[in-house]
DNA sequence: CAGGGTCTTTGCGCTGGCGCAAGCAGATTG
DNA sequence: CAATCTGCTTGCGCCAGCGCAAAGACCCTG
């Protein structure tokens, strides 16, 4: 692929320890994909016969349950590496990337996963940081779903996206990509009308500015006070 | 450390590749050490100077909220890893392991991990799984905890239990190390009272059996009849 | 075997947040 | 500039599960 922008990729600190041509070598073996808002990478429980590296754009993961029921899992932000299924022995994907904004995906065949590894233990290692830190992630997002309550897990969910995707705007700070109440009830748990009933508080209490699928944040030191419990 | 015993290593998967001489240099580097009920292996915060693996007993892993509030993120079982933050990248340990029965555990300082994953590259890969798997059950128990009622979470919980730690015992099967209402409990996020009430009336079903820090199942397959929803 | 500690059970009242339903507001299309 | 579609807001009633409280039940210790 011709068109791959080495200079996107050097940047990541993935990749950052390797030389040029094992960089080149990697990137022939890539191909890359451009993904509409909307359309999905890869399907829950597809077979895994590729991994992947987000470039530009913004996916949501979504898991779905047998009864229909719908939550987001993570955001993936550009630099992330993603459906690498195979390298956890697992052989489906276990959960749906969508596209929340237009997106620009580098795809490799698992089978190169073992070459990448043998041949740079950087990325091993880097991968292994990579999977702890979701690990991470995960298990404090068990713990604030069992210990606080509805506003507080939003108060954190909200804080967690500017923090990921955040980008400075006038008084506040705007979350970079389209998402919408009732993503934000899917990241935290809830409901779409709980969560507009607890933003529309927050617009009143002026910490906090909505929109459709919009959010700027104004008093992101009061939402941690929230977020910390002493409300 | 003369007392280890190296068939209880041997029969472990992560190490099944590795040659006897391999074994003996790693054990070489290790200490053993007894764990009594209700003792911690190491505390939540405390920088990360060995990393362990279980060889008998059982340890709950709990995590506290800066409130006061506690959860258990997981069970260690035999033959598991665990307090490897530094290959993650934390010098930290991020949560405190807890005998909950008489445990015995294998030590080793941090900084050969780094020469075991060099010298057998398996290691390193094994881990990988281990982590993924692990990264795997916390986002089920993440979904499970967005959109399961209580009663369906303290079933999957139990079912995980007996899967993980049951031991069969005449017309059922037995979780096999202490386990108190309040532990379930802080495995699910949920109270104590809660949980006693839902296993009360499970009891009244003859779907299990009480007692105090026990708990045998009678009828697994009614419980997950129960855990898919299927009331 | 008496006494105290820990774990469990159960009743009762309260409430956070869900579900339903109706109406509204911005975007998008012909 | 209708017409439509999708996402947002808000009111209202209800109930699962929490918190409190008090009373067992089991276990260990002296």
């Amino acid at each position: 692929m011709a068109a791959i922008d080495r200079s996107l990729v050097r940047a990541l600190p993935m990749f950052e320890k390797l030389s040029d041509a094992e960089l080149d070598r990697m990137l022939a073996r890539a191909t890359l994909r451009r993904v509409p808002i909307g359309e999905a990478v890869f399907e829950q429980g597809q077979k895994a016969t590729q991994f992947f590296l987000l470039l530009h754009g913004r996916l949501k993961v979504t898991q779905v349950t047998s009864d229909g029921q719908q939550i987001i899992v993570r955001v993936v932000h550009p630099g992330d590496i993603f459906g690498f299924a195979k390298a956890l022995m697992r052989d489906d994907y276990p959960g749906t990337p969508t596209a929340a904004a237009e997106s620009l995906v580098l795809c490799w065949p698992t089978e190169v996963w073992g070459l990448f590894v043998e041949q740079n233990p950087h990325l091993a290692v880097n991968a292994m940081q990579t999977i702890g830190q979701r690990l991470q992630e995960a298990h404090t997002r068990i713990r604030e779903m069992a210990t606080e309550e509805v506003e507080r897990r939003v108060a954190h969910a909200v804080l967690r996206l500017i923090d990921q995707a955040g980008r400075k705007e006038g008084e506040g700070i705007r979350i970079d990509f389209p998402i919408s109440r009732q993503d934000i009830a899917e990241m935290t748990g809830t409901t779409l009308h709980t969560v507009s009933r607890i933003l529309s508080a927050w617009e009143a209490k002026g910490l906090v500015e909505g929109g459709r699928q919009k959010l700027l944040v104004r008093d992101a030191a009061g939402l941690a006070t929230l977020a910390e419990g002493e409300s």
